[in-house]
DNA sequence: CCGAATATCTCGACGGGCGAGATAGCCGGC
DNA sequence: GCCGGCTATCTCGCCCGTCGAGATATTCGG
């Protein structure tokens, strides 16, 4: 689960450490998706499901609660695929449906109850871990990683976009 | 997408870095994710297959090919789920299997020219993307950075084996 | 009021994952 | 040598999440 690299390993330091945040990244994001994983598995809950409740969440503690499609823009899932997960997530009591007044073709999504009690059972303990590790830096060395990290999320962000706008290719078979 | 927190925001300026970082981390692993499934749609993959892959190079280069037992523990899979992993990769030639010349139950997972090809064709992109973000940081900023991926990369394990260990309760059901 | 556009839902098909059981190969004791 | 238990992988039937095409409801401009 290390050093595959691009097998861009170079021989001064700084090569050396640029492959190692490579992968500390790398496995960081492995990591975080298997806690992502397990923790709905814990809960009856499948990935999607998580991380719509999640998003769900953000768009209501933003105060600009999300519809349906804009959650599956944001999933990368068909309407379909967004109804049923819908369904799951309503039945279950974690979110609740409401008619948008104004625009009344429009759904607009907001948590229960025991949609917030699970992204708070989600997001607590992770938070004590990370106060922790946190506590071993200094405000300026938190600086530089807050530096990095923004820098680098939106790198990727944009490389994801990049991904997306590429057409799929047709599905190949065996030898091809 | 950013600002949940667990509404842990203090007022003072290093809760609200830590907070930053924390959406930050949140923010590329999401996106992370997402570069994973939309590559591996570009490929006619699936997220699972893609992750294979990458154990399967990273097991090979580190000198010792993984079973699909391994493997299996590695993605959290079942032996079935396995099982119809290599097909699918073996069918679409990325990966070969072979028998263990010493313990002939086991098989031994190799990638074959296509996986390869693939695997680079995935991170290079994203190697190049992170080098050009790594650029403006000094050897001294990035062992900082280092240093906390690192630590945060052990925490985040930790949590995940926890929420494995933990019971997954019973499917609820509507109200419960 | 009509027609085009938008938002959501319905439904049939597909495919990945599960898990129990089958199969093949290993190893220690006798 | 061979028997029994163990391990590694595979087979198979089932479940459920996803897709995508089409249906339904609502808005809005003319």
């Amino acid at each position: 689960m290390a050093g595959h690299g691009t097998d861009r390993r170079r021989d001064d330091p700084r090569g050396r450490m640029i492959s190692e945040i490579t992968d500390d990244l790398r496995r960081y994001s492995v990591d975080a998706q298997h806690v992502g994983h397990a923790f709905a598995a814990l809960h009856g809950l499948n990935a999607t499901d998580l991380h719509a409740l999640i998003a769900v969440m953000d768009a209501e503690l933003a105060g600009d609660p999300i519809t349906p499609g804009r959650l599956g823009e944001q999933l990368n899932l068909s309407s379909g695929s967004v109804t049923a997960l819908i369904d799951r997530l309503e039945r279950a009591g974690h979110i609740r449906r409401d008619r948008d007044t104004a625009d009344r073709r429009k759904i607009l999504l907001h948590y229960a109850d025991r949609g917030a009690a699970l992204a708070m059972e989600f997001f607590q303990p992770l938070g004590s871990r990370t106060d922790r590790v946190m506590a071993r830096f200094t405000d300026e060395e938190l600086a530089v990683v807050h530096r990095f990290m923004a820098e680098m999320s939106a790198s990727l962000r944009e490389h994801r976009d990049a991904i997306r706008a590429a057409r799929p290719e047709p599905p190949r078979r065996a030898v091809d």
